[in-house]
DNA sequence: TTGTACGCGTTATCAT
DNA sequence: ATGATAACGCGTACAA
């Protein structure tokens, strides 16, 4: 069924008449080689088609120069978009990456870092539901298994991060709206249990809706994979003292809330103010546009990736990175009446 | 910087008063063993935390356990949703999944099926631009690579590939906009040389309408990663005989294409109408919903993976297997006028 | 039922 | 400048 065998070290010496030290060295280039016997290997490996095997050579390391990432869902395009930094920056070391997500689970979370670390892994980037309580973040410590927190903070200064302030982003999304003169606010967040991003932010908003002098807003907590159904929003934003202004904790959110508002007749952004948070593209290209809080996804991929390296060579200390979001204004957004 | 070594069948083996074989063949269920000498291992190994090492395991074996997944990109929510079928299946098979992307691009196709062959995946899940006519898959067959073509199809029986029927997609496609009333069509499509799907999605449909007795619909053909620009649509959709349903390669082009006509003045679905393929869920959430042809996304990431598994083991021959695409209505399609 | 010993393909150490 | 050889951790044929 299967072809010949791949070509091993022994066949390229064989065929170029060295000894497989000497062909190891030249395809590492480590020591020194006359001119001549390395045009005649390279010459054997160019013929027999010889691909070194990683196998071996990570046996051999004890690394296997592949990180693991594990995330909460693939589709939700922030994250796609960070997965795509971090391959950006690992094929430029020439690093693999694997890829596992956790539905926002944390029985699947604890299974894909125990699959990721059967793979040795030399190190993991990791979101996680809740950085601040997460088993499986001290059994990675435990292990001293190098990791960098992803979209996750942690309060201890020894566990690397890559993210943005949640706290100011929930901040900034309340400013926005107060700023176009919503007075009544609301905020639809995914279950505080399944994303500390989620809590953080709305611990932002709510700070900043208080700083302003306004009532407390109105929230609903939902599910990341159930549906929103419409009577949980009704039950909150259709009274009398219903809110203008609602901020979604994240953008696949704030489309779902969008939609359902328009069910039960609430049109955005004449009736209510939408602002959402992420910047996925598609946000652009609806109409109305989506107002949101922008993480810089890809960028926060590559630095995530870089540090981790970084980490696992010994070359850094711990470290918190917090990259910049952006208020991406939208028409989703309008001045309240 | 770095902890205690990982214990490996040694440590557990002296822990429990064993051989390695013994350790081995408990760990895997081979052979016969004492249950009290079976409790003693898996007490030793429970202690010490052991974890095997599949770098070991997987060069004696001769195989990785692990296969590698190129696809277009994972910013497209129909790949990311494949990408989830194939995990899914993967990890119920005890498998790993290398992901790599290659966004539409020739050269970094070729550079990311080396990079996975160098990780010695025992076998590729793949899109590329062009099955027909394609270097890459050439090299896989010579090497005996087993391969499962992904989204796409070839023309020749030895090639195992899962996708929907993309021709009659586009056939449906013209059929609906047809059955609104629709005489003056059109199409926007990603570069042909860029993604063969398109080309046969443009084939079914142009063939439809020509069935139909209507005249050619009018083609632009677009970059996947550059902005289709307002001129482009101007230039072949603003004249006095512009179409007035228009047929959309993928999704996210649809959500492009009516933002652009939105801002040429052309509201959807009063002025034109469009429906797009790979039934993406924002698609419904947006206002007009955009009506689509829906691809099995997650199945099909199934189904590749199963087969593929079949192939590697040999239990299998070659297959084409088509999953059915579904018309799905939506708002983005109405009578025309 | 269990243990011994070999080899998978590589890198690195020691000779030469 | 190059060659012989010892690991790396595991599965398994063979021996006991």
């Amino acid at each position: 069924m299967n072809g010949p065998p791949r070509p091993t070290l022994h066949d390229v010496a064989a065929c170029a008449g060295v000894s497989i030290a000497t062909v190891s060295r030249v395809l590492n280039g480590t020591g020194i080689i006359r001119p001549e016997t390395a045009a005649r290997v390279r010459e054997a490996v160019r013929q027999l088609g010889f691909r070194p095997n990683r196998m071996g050579r990570d046996l051999r390391m004890g690394q296997s120069r592949s990180i693991g990432v594990l995330l909460p869902t693939l589709a939700n395009p922030v994250f796609a978009d960070s997965v795509a930094g971090i391959q950006e920056a690992a094929r430029d070391a020439g690093w693999t990456v694997l890829i596992t997500s956790s539905d926002y689970d944390t029985h699947h979370e604890q299974a894909a870092v125990d699959g990721l670390l059967a793979e040795r892994v030399a190190g993991l980037i990791i979101t996680v539901t809740d950085a601040a309580h997460c088993p499986t973040l001290d059994g990675l410590d435990e292990e001293h298994t190098p990791y960098v927190l992803f979209h996750n903070e942690s309060p201890r200064p020894e566990r690397s991060s890559v993210a943005v302030d949640n706290a100011l982003a929930g901040h900034d999304a309340a400013t926005a709206l107060i700023a176009r003169g919503h007075q009544r606010l609301g905020m639809v967040a995914g279950r505080f249990i399944a994303s500390d991003r989620s809590r953080l932010r709305h611990g932002g908003f709510i700070a900043a809706v208080r700083a302003a002098g306004l009532p407390d807003p109105a929230l609903i907590e939902i599910d990341f994979n159930n549906d929103l159904t419409c009577d949980a929003l009704r039950a909150a934003f259709l009274n009398p003292q219903r809110p203008t202004g609602i901020f979604c904790s994240n953008d696949l959110l704030a489309l779902r809330t969008i939609a359902r508002l328009r069910e039960l007749g609430l049109g955005v952004p004449d009736d209510v103010s939408v602002i959402g948070m992420d910047g996925i593209n598609v946000g652009q290209l609806i109409a109305p546009s989506l107002a949101s809080i922008v993480q810089p996804a890809r960028d926060m991929g590559r630095r995530a990736f870089e540090h981790l390296l970084a980490r696992i060579a010994g070359e850094a200390p711990p470290q918190q990175i917090r990259l910049p979001h952006l208020y991406r204004p939208g028409q989703s957004l309008s001045t309240a009446h």
